[in-house]
Order: structure tokens, then C-alpha cells, then sequence
RNA sequence: GCCGGGGUGAUGGAAUUGGUAGACAUAAGGGACUUAAAAUCCCUGGGCCGCAAGGCCGUGCGGGUUCGACUCCCGCUUCCGGCACCA
């Protein structure tokens, strides 16, 4: 077999190079433009694949062309070392995670070497290194100081064989476990949540500027998935906050009044009393000047001391303007007695005794008016603050039984009933205190506050719906009449997962409230109020305004339970009398006749509402409970509130005396060292946090540890982040587009928002790339044995060929899959030994042929060019078409030299060789890439197609450059194309140098 | 359903962005060398008709624009990727 020792030459370059050290980066060379190449670290798995050598090897391409272009290039290499398989290959053959992936990492790295890639071995880091961790342990707290990390309840995904949390993002499109297959379930607990939904719409807005493909752009803003709407707030036409309430009064007469009237009013709130919350002596002085005031006043005094929503009022008669002030009238009434010794009751006969002389003293009757304000204050906030007034007269003829507790309203008659105050039915004080019995029923039943892209069509809203699990539901407990169908409904829900619930279930379910309605803000009308699994109680509101005529959903639900139907955006409507799209506004009182978008916010306007994004994108859980991950470095004081780990403590190392197989307990927790360390340090009762991060906040950041990796006091200095950051391109996995891609974006931000970044983005540019498929053109596994193993390869062919071929398969920048071709790469083999015999040959000549000078320029110009578009299959494919034209031909020493230069990327272990043969002492990878000379590109002659009526009848051989009369006279000279020359043509269209076309 | 990208020989893929479709490579067929095989080298290599010269057809399908369309426009079809009862 005539060929070159593969395994020899790349055995002694790739020592060579490792000794002389020619891609270390050390310090910058500032002399040259820089270029930040950065490719995704692997995980430590132990055995480089195929799919390692194609995201590795043919970007080494690009880097090599770069360099040689005269860009200092930094392209690292590390390792993304923490994760679930380490601990599983551990617990399977009963050894450390630590031993396991050193082991694999060292064994990786070798493998690594024999690419023969220029990565920058000087730079390399490893998420499990603590000097790596140390840093992202860092970061974890300042976000935790900025509310960015954050502790929280969110309904996980939970694999109960992997004991663990999961990402969305991990769980199969059927509900299975990515790791292991198991069936996922839903649970609700605390976990600590990175606020990503914060950053949404810079996530967004900023990949305008960025260099990516429109793929890669499109899939992240569908993944955040930002809609753009109102939200509208829906009052329900009837009160049901079921609760406790504070009010602010010792008066237990006033008390019991309103309790019943909130009782007949349908609240079903449980007013209390400041003692009963545990506050004693409550007085507050009522000393400011309008009762507005004072109510407010005694409401923020006792908000202070509660969580409880508080209500406060104050009350008064007023005769002519003038409040008769109760103290005034209790002096009066004792009229010098002492109060001492006296009960409640005797007080308030002796002031209704008084009260009923000063009646009869004018008259029998005064006119006076009652004030009544009420304010009501929850989380400190003010929600309502209300006065009412009624007209009244002083009577002297109390009737019934006088109410000691409430002594001057004993002797009032309403003027609107005549009836007596304090005998009045229910329904009748009601009706007079209507203003603020409304007033309280809004603040009580808030509404029901909606998300939609379509406020335009509010005046069609004919009933809502909330999402089974939304917490207002509850609160109807007690009100509707249905309560069991409603709770079963729920449970129903509950049990089913998400894709039951959206896929199989296309038929629309749901429950109605009996006794509950809304109003509809635009119109006033009363809406019946459903609940139903096709709104989702994790976007937008969890609840929507349901318009039949213009939403599908809508009308299947409509249809279904036979609800009206009101047409607001006037146009054809479907056979099903449904109209999704845009239109004019009818059936919407002033806002007839204008377009939907005219209409969305002038209508949100009206009724209060707020224009608003909402986003599929949730926050994003990071704690798993796991063992080998980065500690989430937190430790919880006695009363159980968390704290950060000071950075004097960092890195906060995860203990190593831990039985971490899966017992449904986090393994940290059972660590003896991890505890006692967190009471030596920060004191007895203190707890460690026991949950490790998620691996993804690894590597949201491990770009800027490259340039940095040996700081023992910044994980990456300002300095150095801007002599290299941005990343001037990132090549990468597809499967990365919507995870470590938005993870690290996010990062980048919130590091840059915390003045730490040099960059509020770290990647200029990104290409995506597909996968190697095995030979029969499916995804490559063990079952299937179609794997490719790229030692095997690279023991039978060489680095170079392996290389070469992953890079001939097809253009680079495209998630296309490529199957391996056995016989393809022998081809590339081929050209590489035709190569390798090229150098041999005895005859180099010194002269050169024009002609191959000619392929020479245009060779330089096209493999250069396709280099930077990332087509490294027609650079190579030119390659081997220069080879073709140069083995009929004698070549010059020079031209085989630039050919080499050409070729060196793509085979750097056979053209350093050669380069060496021809007589070159230093490496051919320190040279600089071939210019071509733009005046040598053009041959002297052309042929140019002739065309008649379009199509191609024959050539010409015409001087490069020739006019049109030129070329026609050839054509007409021409005895093969003679046939078809008819005369004058009408029409000449003549393209230099490419072709003439004649029309006749 | 919405959004993004595709469909070219037996196969992977080219085509200077409206200008000679199928570069380069693989598989296949034929030949040379060889006792033979491997390797290597040479020839053929989209389909149909034809001894040939040559002709007709041909880039998922149907229309259109143009002197000229893989390329642009309209409609369909199909595959891949992202999102999806997302209001």
C-alpha cells in the first residue's frame, strides 16, 4: 500500500507542537486583531464521540484560517464535569464522583490532544474545580442579594426515580424523564428560581442586534414567548371575600351592627375585634378634623400591628353642619356624675335619656344628617377609603329596645324609610348604605383580573373563565351553590397531566359558579363566571374573558354549554360564526367604527386597565437535589431565614462524607461535615442549605473564566474581558438554542446590570450545528450499532482525514444532519496520499504554467472565502480541484508551497510534515495565508454560451472582455450554430464573459 | 394552528444570488496493470429517443413574471426545526 504514516506524523507533530507550545495564549498579542472562538465544553462522559470531533475538529478549520490571517485566536477548552452521570456511574460501580470524572477528564484530554486542534491549553478550566465553583458560588450570592436568586413555591416537575427536580426543559415531550425515562409528576414545593422573567424583554429586545442566524432568534422568542395585551380587572356583582378582618373599634354594639350587615350582605368575613388579634388597650384619638381622617388615622395605627386587612371608621351626627361631639354629649349626659363605677349600659342610658330631652326640648325633631367613613388599609396599603351621608331627625320617641352601645343612633329615624335607625330591617339600612356597602364589596371581591391580546373585543365578552387551580376559586366556597361539582372538577384536573389535558382533551370541560357573576367593564353586564381546564392557571392571569365570536376556544366552550354569542369586530363570519382576526369595532358603544388596533388601548383605558407583556417564559429553577453539583452557598439562621455565605467562606466545598445514592432526602443533608462546619462557623442552630445547583449556571459563564483562569481574586478581571469579550463566534449544538444559550444571555445580563461584565451580551455571533448520523442514516446508539468510533477512524485513516471528511460532509453554518459515508472518507484519504505523492515529485519546475497560475489565484480567493462563510466542504471540494489540475501539469516549488498553506487548516498534522520535507524550518502553522492577486483571476480567453430564445445551442471561444458585436460575429461565424440563425435577431442580450442570448 | 428553514442524479452535496444545472466526492458500470486480488490509473456516469451527429424532457407540483428562473411572485404539496387550548 502506497501511503504516508498517518500515525507517526501525528504522533510527532502533535508532540512538537505540545513542547514548543505554539497555540498556548499566555498574554495576548496585542499586535494582532483579536478573535474569541469558543466552542461548548463537553461533559467528562470518558469517551470522545463523533459528535466531540465534529463540533471540535472542523471549527479547528476556522481557527487555524484565522491565525493565519494574522488574528491572535483564543480557543479554549475545558470541562462541564458536574452532573447526574458522574453520580450515577458512581453509585453503579460504588466509587467517588470525584475519582470517576478526574479520571474521565484526564483520559478525555488525551483524546482531546490527538484531534492535533489548536485549542489554548493554557486556559482550561473545569466547572468542578473549586477555584472554578468558588466563583459561581460567588455570583449566587450577589444575585441572592439582588433578588435575583430566590426562594419560592412553584409547581416542579419531579422524577421520583431520579429523586430530583427537572427543568421543563428536561422533561420529553411525553412526560418522561430525559435522564431516565421515568414518568414525571407535578409537585408543589419551595425552590430556589432565578428571575429570568425579569430580564424577558431584553432577551428579546437584544438579539436585534446580534449577529445570529434568524433560526436561532426565532426559536428563543418563541421560547419566551412574549405576548403583547391588557390586563383588564372584571368586578364580580357579588361580595364573597371569605376572610378575617380586623376593625378598628372597642365598641362591641358597632361591631355586631356590621357583622350582620356584612352577614346579610353575603360577605362572608369574620370581623374581629383589636383584642382578639392580641392588641390590648386600642385607643386611638380621634383628633383630626374630618372623620375621613380619624378613620384612616385608627386604620394605620392598628395595620402596624397586623397582616389582617383592617377596617376603621368613624362616625358622627351633624346638626347644621356642626358635629354634635360625642364627648360633649357624654359630659352633658352624666351631667357632673362620675364615670367611675359606671358599666357601658348606664352610660348610654343616661346619653339616650339626655338625647330624648334635648329632642323634646325643640320639638320633637331635628333634622341632622349621619356621616359615615370607613377606611380600609391591607399590607399598609389603603384599598378604600369611603364617607356616606344620610339624612336623619332626632326623635324623642325611641322605639323598641334601646341600644345602650350605640346610644345616639337609638334615637334617630331615617328619612328615607321613616322607620327607626336601630329597627330598620337589614335590607332597608342596606339600601341606605348602599354607597358603602358597595364601596367595601369591591375592595373585598376585588375582581377577577384578566390577561388578553384582544382588548379591542371587551364589549363581546359574554362570560369568563378561571383556571381550576386559581386562588380565587376558593373563595367561593360557601357562596356558589355547586360547590362539590366544582371541587370534583378541580380534582379531575389536578390528576391529569398537561399533555391529557391539552392533547386528548380538545373537547372542551368546565364547571359554572352558580350564584357568581361579573361585570363586564364596558358594558355593566352582568357575565356568568366559569371555571374550566382550558385557561391555565400559569399564564397571564390564570383567567380570561371569554369571547365566543372572536376566539375558537371560546366558541367551542360557548357551543358547548350554550352561552350567548355577541359579534363586536364586524366581517364575514365563518360558517361557525367565528371571526379570529382584526377588524372594525361594532356593538361597542363609542368605539364603533374604529380599527382593533385603534380600539385595544383606548378601550383598555376606559376601564381602568393596563396595557401589559406576558410571557411563556417562567423563572428558572436551578436547585436540584442532587450531590454532584456546585452547594448552593445559603445557610439558614435559627429562625430559618436565609442567608448568604460570605465570600471569606467561599468556595463553600461540598462535603465528601456523604451516602449520595437516591433516598428521596437531599445527600448533602446527610453530611455530618457540612453541618458542623455551617455551627462552627456561623453558630449552633444554624443549617446549611443542602441543595446543589443546576448545571446549566455552570456554564452560563464559564467563557469568561478562559480568559482569565488562574485570578485568585476576580473570577475574570475587567482588563482581560475587555481585551477579549465579546466572543466573536460561538459554535454549538442546536439542542442548546433555548436553554444554556438563554441561561448564559440571562447571565451575562445580570452580571452586567451588577457593573461586573464589560458586556451585556456575550456571544457576537453563534452557528448552530446538526449531528453526525450513522452510516444507515439514523441518530447513532449502541443498539443500533451504527456508531462510529473516532479512534477506530483515526487509527485507520488519521486525525486529518477524520477531520477533513466531518468538514466535507456538508456547509458547516446548518443544523443539517449529515450521515457518515464509509466511502467518503476514504475519498478524503485519497486526495491526501495524491497530496502527499505530489510533494514527492522528482520534476519541480521553476517556471510556471499561466494557466495553473490562473487556478492558483482563484483557488487562494475561493478556499478563503468559503472559510469565513463556514463552507468548508466547497473549500475543500476547490482543494482537490487544484490538486486534479496540477498532477497533468509540472508545478513550481512556490506553488506547491501556497497549496500546502491552503491546505494546512484543514490537514495540519500532513502539511506540517510536507512543509518540512520541502525544506521549512519553522511551522507551517505560523505562516500567513496566501494572498491572490485579483489581476491574475481573469483568463485571456472565455467561453461564452450562446443561447437562442434561452436556450444554450453552443459555445464560443472569445477573448476575455470582448464586446457584443464582437462575440455575435463569432456566433454568426460558427457552422455548428448556423442552423439556428434566422436573420436578424430582434433582441441581443449579451452578458460579458458569461453568455449572448438572441431573440429573433 | 402560528413562526422559521428546506425539497436538485443512486448517495452527501455544488451552482459567482436572475445568466452554460448537477462542481467535488461516494456508490455503480467498463477498461488498463496483475497469475489473481487489493491498491493505482483511464473512460462512462440525470432521464428518454438515436449507430451517430444531435434532439426532447428535467431542480416537489400547478400557474405567473422575464430574452432567460433551482434562484423572483402567486397557489398547493411535502419534509425538518421552534411554539402551541398561551387567551
Amino acid at each position: 500500500m502506497a501511503s504516508y504514516n498517518h500515525e507517526e506524523i501525528e504522533k510527532k507533530w502533535q508532540k512538537k507542537w505540545k513542547e514548543s507550545g505554539i497555540y498556548d495564549t499566555e498574554n495576548r498579542d496585542t499586535t494582532k486583531g483579536k478573535e474569541y472562538v469558543l466552542v461548548e465544553w463537553p461533559y467528562p462522559s470518558g469517551n470522545l464521540h463523533i459528535g466531540h470531533w465534529f463540533a471540535f475538529a472542523v471549527v479547528d478549520i476556522y481557527v487555524r484560517a484565522r491565525r493565519m490571517h494574522g488574528k491572535q485566536v483564543f480557543f479554549p477548552m475545558g470541562f462541564d464535569a458536574f452532573g447526574l452521570p458522574a453520580e450515577n456511574a458512581a453509585i453503579k460501580n460504588n466509587l467517588n464522583p470525584k475519582e470517576w470524572t478526574d479520571k474521565n477528564i484526564a483520559y478525555m484530554k488525551g483524546q482531546l490532544e490527538s484531534m492535533g486542534n489548536a485549542f489554548s491549553w493554557d486556559k482550561t478550566t473545569s466547572s468542578t474545580d473549586p477555584e472554578y465553583y468558588k466563583w459561581t458560588q460567588w455570583m449566587f450570592t450577589k444575585f441572592f442579594e439582588n433578588d435575583i436568586a430566590y426562594r419560592g413555591e412553584g409547581i416542579v416537575n419531579w422524577c421520583s426515580s431520579c429523586n430530583t427536580v427537572l427543568a421543563n426543559e428536561q422533561v420529553l415531550p411525553e412526560g418522561d424523564c430525559e435522564r431516565c425515562g421515568n414518568q414525571v409528576e407535578k409537585k408543589k414545593m419551595d425552590e430556589w428560581k432565578m428571575r429570568i422573567t425579569k430580564y424577558a424583554d431584553r432577551l428579546i429586545d437584544d438579539l436585534d442586534s446580534l449577529d445570529w442566524p434568524e433560526s436561532i432568534k426565532e426559536s428563543q422568542r418563541n421560547w419566551i414567548g412574549r405576548s403583547e395585551g391588557a390586563e383588564i380587572d372584571f368586578p364580580l356583582s357579588l361580595s364573597l371575600y371569605g376572610g378575617e378582618v380586623v376593625f378598628a373599634t372597642n365598641n362591641h354594639g358597632k361591631l355586631e351592627r356590621m357583622q350582620k350587615l356584612f352577614d346579610a350582605a353575603g360577605f362572608s368575613i369574620k370581623l374581629k375585634t383589636p383584642l382578639e388579634i392580641g392588641v390590648k388597650d386600642f385607643n386611638v384619638e380621634e383628633d383630626r378634623p374630618t372623620l375621613e381622617e380619624n378613620a384612616e388615622k385608627k386604620a394605620r395605627a392598628l395595620a402596624e400591628k397586623t397582616d389582617l386587612p383592617v377596617l376603621a371608621d368613624d362616625s358622627g351626627f351633624f346638626i347644621d353642619g356642626e358635629e354634635i361631639d360625642p364627648v360633649t354629649v357624654k359630659r352633658n349626659a352624666l351631667a357632673g356624675q362620675s364615670e367611675e363605677g359606671m358599666t357601658i349600659e348606664e352610660v348610654g342610658n343616661l346619653m339616650i335619656t339626655y338625647y330624648q330631652n334635648v329632642a323634646k326640648a325643640r320639638g320633637g325633631s331635628v333634622d341632622a344628617e349621619w356621616h359615615n367613613a370607613f377606611c380600609l388599609i391591607t399590607s399598609k396599603k389603603i384599598v378604600s377609603h369611603t364617607q356616606t351621608t344620610r339624612p336623619v331627625t332626632l326623635t324623642d320617641e325611641p322605639k323598641g329596645v334601646m341600644n345602650p352601645y350605640l346610644p345616639l343612633r337609638s334615637l334617630y329615624i331615617s328619612k328615607v324609610t321613616g322607620k327607626h335607625v336601630l329597627l330598620q330591617s337589614d335590607e332597608e339600612e342596606l339600601e341606605e348604605l348602599n354607597p358603602i356597602i358597595k364601596g367595601i364589596q369591591n375592595l373585598f371581591t376585588p375582581s377577577i383580573k384578566v390577561f388578553t391580546t384582544r382588548p379591542d373585543t371587551l364589549y363581546g365578552a359574554t362570560y369568563m373563565v378561571l383556571a381550576p387551580e386559581h386562588p380565587l376559586v376558593e373563595k367561593f366556597k360557601g357562596v356558589v351553590s355547586n360547590w362539590d361539582e366544582i371541587e370534583a372538577y378541580q380534582k379531575e384536573t389536578a390528576t391529569k397531566d398537561d399533555i391529557v389535558r391539552t392533547t386528548e382533551n380538545k373537547e372542551k370541560t368546565g364547571v359554572k359558579l352558580e350564584g357568581v357573576l361579573a361585570i363586564n367593564p364596558a358594558n355593566q353586564e352582568e357575565i356568568p363566571v366559569f371555571i374550566a381546564d382550558y385557561v391555565l392557571s400559569g399564564y397571564g392571569t390564570g383567567a380570561i374573558m371569554a369571547v365566543p365570536a372572536h376566539d375558537e376556544r371560546d366558541f367551542a366552550f360557548a357551543k358547548k354549554f350554550k352561552l350567548a354569542t355577541k359579534e363586536v369586530v364586524s366581517n364575514k363570519l365563518t360558517d361557525e360564526n367565528i371571526f379570529t382576526g382584526e377588524g372594525t369595532l361594532i356593538n361597542s358603544g363609542e368605539f364603533d367604527g374604529l380599527t382593533s388596533e385603534e380600539a385595544k388601548g383606548k378601550i383598555t383605558k376606559k376601564v381602568g386597565g393596563e396595557m401589559k407583556s406576558t410571557y411563556r417564559l417562567r423563572d428558572w429553577s436551578v436547585g436540584r437535589q442532587r450531590y454532584w453539583g456546585v452547594p448552593i452557598p445559603i445557610v439558614y439562621d435559627k429562625e430559618g431565614k436565609a442567608h448568604p455565605v460570605p465570600e471569606k467562606h467561599l468556595p463553600w466545598l461540598l462535603p465528601e462524607d456523604v451516602d449520595f445514592r437516591p433516598t428521596g432526602e437531599p445527600p448533602l443533608a446527610k453530611s455530618k461535615e457540612l453541618l458542623e462546619r455551617t455551627e462552627k462557623i456561623f453558630g449552633d442552630g444554624w443549617t446549611p442549605e443542602v441543595e446543589t445547583m443546576d448545571t446549566f449556571v455552570d456554564s452560563s459563564w464559564y467563557f469568561l473564566r478562559y480568559i482569565d483562569n488562574e485570578n485568585g481574586t476576580e473570577f475574570s478581571s475587567m482588563e482581560k474581558q475587555k481585551e477579549w469579550m465579546p466572543i466573536d463566534i460561538y459554535f454549538g449544538g442546536a439542542e442548546h438554542t433555548t436553554m444554556h444559550l438563554l441561561y448564559s444571555r440571562f447571565w451575562q445580563k445580570v452580571l452586567f446590570d451588577l457593573g461586573l461584565v464589560t458586556e451585556s451580551e456575550p456571544y457576537k455571533r453563534r452557528i448552530n450545528r446538526g449531528l453526525v448520523l450513522g452510516p444507515d442514516g439514523n441518530k447513532m446508539s449502541k443498539s443500533k450499532g451504527n456508531v462510529i468510533d473516532p479512534d477506530e477512524q483515526v487509527k485507520r485513516l488519521g486525525s486529518d482525514a477524520v477531520k477533513m471528511y466531518l468538514a466535507f460532509m456538508g456547509p458547516y453554518g446548518e443544523t443539517t444532519n449529515y450521515p457518515w459515508d464509509l466511502g467518503g472518507i476514504v475519498g478524503i484519504r485519497r486526495f491526501l496520499e495524491r497530496v502527499d505523492k505530489m510533494i514527492d515529485k522528482e520534476n519541480i519546475m521553476d517556471s510556471e504554467d499561466v494557466h495553473l497560475e490562473r487556478h492558483l489565484h482563484q483557488t487562494i480567493k475561493k478556499v478563503g472565502g468559503d472559510i469565513e462563510l463556514y463552507k468548508f466542504n466547497t473549500a475543500i471540494s476547490q482543494l482537490m480541484i487544484f490538486l486534479n489540475q496540477m498532477q497533468t501539469l509540472k508545478v513550481s516549488k512556490n506553488t506547491l508551497e501556497i497549496f500546502l498553506r491552503l491546505l494546512a487548516p484543514f490537514a495540519p498534522h500532513l502539511t506540517e510534515e510536507l512543509w518540512e520535507r520541502l525544506g521549512n524550518m519553522t511551522s507551517i502553522h505560523l505562516e500567513e495565508w496566501p494572498e491572490f492577486d485579483e489581476s491574475k483571476l481573469v483568463s485571456d480567453t472565455v467561453s461564452i454560451a450562446v443561447q437562442i430564445h434561452g436556450k444554450v445551442r453552443g459555445l464560443v471561444e472569445s477573448p476575455s472582455g470582448s464586446s457584443e458585436d464582437e462575440v455575435l460575429a463569432l456566433v454568426r461565424k460558427d457552422e455548428g450554430l448556423s442552423k439556428w440563425i434566422e436573420g436578424e435577431p430582434k433582441r441581443v442580450i449579451y452578458v460579458e464573459n458569461k453568455l449572448i442570448n438572441l431573440v429573433f
